[in-house]
DNA sequence: CGTGTGATGTTATCTCATAACACATGCGCC
DNA sequence: GGCGCATGTGTTATGAGATAACATCACACG
């Protein structure tokens, strides 16, 4: 997801081998749990690291195969509701698109609130931690809400778009 | 938006002679600021305020035609970009919905940042006041963003629904 | 091994949203 | 008044996002 704007923006892509770091983490961290990274689970989560930035449905399913071949829809779809479901990856839902977790969670956070600082110029988000989000919780609670998920996105311009 | 589950709710639709006055207040505000609450728009905020939870866009489209006739989409999603930019409506990214504006903000407030706890078994969505929106504006403008507009979705069950 | 649970492959379809262009309406200005 | 512009609407068509349904596969467990 890239620039609407024309200058010079910071890229936070990784490098390979930070790229394969990452996921022997997610790895480890779901064999811990029982859970499986299988292949297309695994695949979609190194492009969303890769990536770096929110990634379209549409365009992880285009870059799926090793070779260019497209993936079917449903096996993206639902490699994501894994990644999601293990916090591993976020859906921002009001620019339809999916983002690796910044910092996989502490186990001992089922809620995984997620709140992100979203680029309208240039698309740049960041994930960030989840005061906010700790905060809302207990006014939920306060109203007999059991908050199962959050998400906070904030829109605007970033510091390096032009105002 | 419905029930998904089986026991009784607390309905929050409103009598007619409400909606109308709501409506005439909207109006008023729309006046006041030069705008122009048309034919379309103040249908599709009537829906939205006689349905007194979250709507889909296609369900407003449905019922729009006073006598049953759907309108076509662009009529209600030109209308809904006019009621979101009035802060008179917003939109609900998670689950794709609309809902009319609890408090047609004072106009002071560009951002009209907006909280939703939204019940994941029986769909009553409540807006929040926006105290945690205004700390993660104060927050991201430390990070140096300019927020134009943030919106917080809280999922969970609420109290009437079944653990 | 056999069996059951969970994951995947595949086809088709459904829902959500907007592009593009023609036409109409309100309104300020000479 | 009538011209011209800006804004809003009607209409057709299509693009983008997501899921239903069902067959098949793979793996852990007994």
């Amino acid at each position: 997801m890239g620039h609407a704007c024309d200058h010079d923006h910071d890229t936070t892509a990784l490098d390979a081998v930070s790229v394969r770091q990452r996921i022997s983490e997610a790895e480890a961290r779901c064999q811990a749990d029982g859970e499986r990274l299988t292949a297309p689970r695994r695949r979609v989560l190194e492009l969303l690291i890769e990536a770096g930035e929110p990634m379209k449905a549409y365009d992880l399913i285009a870059r799926f195969g090793e070779d260019g071949q497209a993936a079917k829809p449903p096996t993206v779809y639902r490699a994501l509701e894994f990644l999601e479901r293990r916090g591993l990856a976020h859906r921002i839902a009001s620019i339809s698109a999916y983002v690796a977790c910044a910092e996989p969670g502490s186990d001992g956070d089922p809620l995984h609130a997620a709140a992100f600082l979203i680029c309208d110029c240039c698309g740049a988000t960041q994930e960030v931690t989840g005061e906010q989000a700790l905060s809302l919780t207990r006014a939920a609670a306060a109203a007999g809400y059991v908050i199962s998920h959050t998400t906070i996105e904030a829109h605007g311009r970033c510091p390096a778009c032009p105002a």
